[in-house]
RNA sequence: CGCGGAGUAGAGCAGCCUGGUAGCUCGUCGGGCUCAUAACCCGGAGGCCGUGUGGUUCAAAUCCCACCUCCGCAA
């Protein structure tokens, strides 16, 4: 079974691991070209090409797939099967059907619901109790393909999307050797998808980092954790930015008016619009590193009852 | 040359402008109080103040110069 492998971030790093691991004949991977990143804006290789290259596999790097570019890398490495995992990128109709086995793809939720690029993020920004990753096989839409095979998981109380992506990697590189093994004995039964359940998970951006502290306590807590990695959530506090990282959720502390802080052991309380507070235990302030908040607190303390929200 | 912040005790910060005894909050160690404590009181240890074989000065954490490292914004 020749495979190639198409994807970029390290979310699609695991997958590959896999099938190195369990001896499939992987003939080519292709990714992202190399992009600046950084203040200094160093040219910088996707994680999938780094660990690509430890394997000696070859890798592609094609500005698009348009114009038979795809093809072409088709025809040279003659795979039996594509898998996709967070490429990036549109695949076009003949390349779709080219191969064997056409493509398969991992994507990171319970399909039909959130299609499309942020999907996990999504998950852990909307409160959902179950995230989850899908076999598919793919088709001209996005992520409209029939379902191959699905596993689910609970999201944790307060875990962020950081520490959801790497369990879904996880999850994602073993589904997909069972799906090759179930391909192989023909043993796959795809599955369409119901339309009018999909919901579409539209990418992140900078613009959802400030936090409202009019929003309730379990909303704004959604927020700091679903945006961890990046772009992560951020209030104002004397005119600088003050980034938030991780948060839970108490009831011991009683209530309080929207966006005013009170200092605890664990961090810094602030309480929401909905009169109960969340607690954030890791932040960093504009111009310095990430910290416990307990340690923000000690440099730079807070008197109780002071409102963030006079700083927005 | 994109804009900007920062490197001082184990942690987080102040001190720098207006050079002259190393300071705060916390942790840590020892002691005390308490039925008890993440509480409170007393005491101690712990710093070549990022690097320089730099410059100025009677004297540099502090002023000037060069370099290194970390970080925020922008891309």
């Amino acid at each position: 079974m020749k495979i190639l492998y198409m994807g970029t971030p390290d979310f699609a790093v695991k997958p590959l691991k896999a099938l190195i691991e369990n001896k499939y004949d992987v003939c080519g991977v292709v990714t992202q070209p190399d992009k600046p990143v950084g203040r200094k804006a160093i040219l910088t290789p996707p994680p999938v090409k780094i660990e690509a290259e430890n394997a000696g596999i070859k890798v592609y790097q094609p500005q698009t797939l348009k114009n038979g570019e795809g093809i072409e890398i088709l025809k040279e490495t003659n795979p039996d099967v594509v898998i996709v995992v967070a490429y990036g990128k549109i695949l076009p109709k003949d390349f779709l059907e080219f191969s064997k086995y056409g493509c398969i793809n991992i994507h990171g939720s319970i399909l039909p619901k959130y299609r499309g690029a942020a999907p996990i993020q999504r998950c852990v920004l909307d409160g959902e109790e179950y995230a989850g990753v899908t076999a598919m096989q793919m088709d001209v839409g996005l992520d409209t393909g029939d379902m191959l095979l699905v596993e689910k998981t609970k999201i944790g109380e307060n875990e962020t999307s950081g520490e959801l992506f790497d369990r879904l990697a996880d999850m994602g590189a073993q589904l997909l050797i069972k799906t090759l093994d179930k391909l192989q004995k023909d043993e796959l039964k795809p599955e369409k998808q119901n339309d009018e359940e999909s919901t579409y998970a539209s990418m992140l951006d900078k613009s959802m980092s400030p936090v409202d502290w009019n929003n309730s306590a379990q909303q704004v807590h959604n927020q700091i954790r679903g945006l961890d990695p990046w772009p992560v959530a951020l209030t104002v506090y004397n005119g600088k930015t003050l980034k938030l990282f991780r948060s839970y959720l108490t009831d011991s502390l009683g209530s309080g008016e929207a966006g005013t802080v009170k200092a605890v052991k664990e961090g810094l309380a602030v309480f929401c619009g909905d009169g109960k507070p969340v607690i954030i235990t890791e932040v960093q302030y504009e111009g310095k590193k990430r910290m416990k908040a307990a340690d923000f607190l000690r440099g730079n303390p807070i008197p109780d009852g002071y409102s963030l929200l006079k700083d927005c």
